[in-house]
DNA sequence: TGCCAGGGTCTTT
DNA sequence: AAAGACCATGGC
């Protein structure tokens, strides 16, 4: 592509572009996107086309977007695809003022709101992507959760070259429908593991599992209850992924041991707190628990 | 070294 | 419904 593609999204209220790239910076080891500098890079794919685009700042607080590379030209439609990428991505549509007005008298967030001021819940758009990466981090520390993503991604994802550099597209179902057990346990996946994100690949293929069907669910238990019947999946990884890809604004890991450690720390609890007592303490964020978690996570990246 | 990690399923009471 | 066994392995 020879042509330069840039364009700008208005900064919504209570948005920081820092804050949100300094998140996506400490957050660990990502593979599925690229932090230089003060700008962020990633590949998408939209249908059988991909794009690798450019996130950032501009001097009035808009967020620059430019595309770097496509298998096409993009056309207006796609731009604005793209944008509305970027709007879900970093939950741009959202009004936080009343999340931070709620806070700011919470025993637990009232210092992260100030500390964090402008941060978005950044979401996970790819479905398939939230439920694997859900699955994959379920019960071993993050370090190691963001090697054994890295290791699916590169195994079975699709990259993108730009400059000497690479992006990595999140593999698709299709990619890992009929891949085995076996192979995927050579990445040091567990069986249950490996044996569960084959499964939500084939569920999907078959059209058994779509973000459309859970987005058209008309109450957050019944999407819960949806994702809940996928073998692998329980109330954890249903609540992670409402959160980070529906963006159900209650969705809420109670089970979560990140969040009891957080509660704890802030809360300077001697032990964590136990799920009993996080729906009890957590009952005031009403309408933000998700908002509220997703806060509370980052409070403990410090210490990564 | 032993406990902990952004849990889940299956079995037993 | 609730509790326990088992899974499984790197990180610190």
């Amino acid at each position: 592509m020879h042509e330069e593609l840039t364009w700008q999204i208005e900064a919504p209220k209570a948005f920081s572009f820092e804050q949100n790239l300094l998140y996506l910076a400490e957050g660990g080891d990502e593979c599925t996107y690229d932090i230089q500098g003060n700008h962020v890079r990633k590949a998408i794919a939209l249908g059988e086309a991909y794009f690798l685009i450019e996130l950032s700042e501009a001097t009035n607080g808009n967020v620059i977007i430019r595309v770097l590379k496509g298998s096409i030209f993009p056309s207006e439609k796609i731009k604005a695809q793209l944008t509305s990428f970027v709007r879900d991505w970093f939950d741009l549509d959202t009004d936080i003022l009343p999340f931070y007005e709620m806070a700011k008298a919470d025993d637990y967030l009232h210092s992260l709101i100030d500390q964090y001021y402008g941060l978005r819940n950044i979401g996970i758009p790819n479905f398939f992507e939230a439920l694997c990466w859900g699955i994959i981090g379920q019960q071993i520390n993050l370090r190691f959760a963001y090697k054994l993503k890295r290791r699916f991604v590169e195994t079975y994802g699709q990259a993108i070259e730009w400059n000497g550099a690479q992006y990595w597209l999140f593999p698709t179902p299709e990619a890992i429908c009929n891949v085995s057990v076996n192979e995927l346990m050579s990445l040091q996946l567990s069986q249950n593991k490996s044996a569960y994100l084959i499964g939500v690949a084939q569920a999907m293929v078959r059209g058994e599992l779509s973000k459309e069907n859970i987005q058209a669910s008309p109450s957050l238990q019944e999407a819960e209850h949806e994702l809940t019947k996928q073998k692998g999946v329980g109330a954890w990884t249903a609540h992670y992924v409402l959160m980070r890809c529906f963006r159900f604004p209650d969705a809420f890991p109670v089970a979560d041991v990140g969040l009891q450690n957080a509660v704890k720390q802030l809360g300077e609890m001697e032990k964590k707190p136990s799920k009993e007592e996080l729906i009890q303490l957590g009952a005031p964020w009403e309408n933000w628990k998700s908002y509220a978690t997703f806060y509370l996570w980052r409070s403990l990246y410090e210490k990564m």
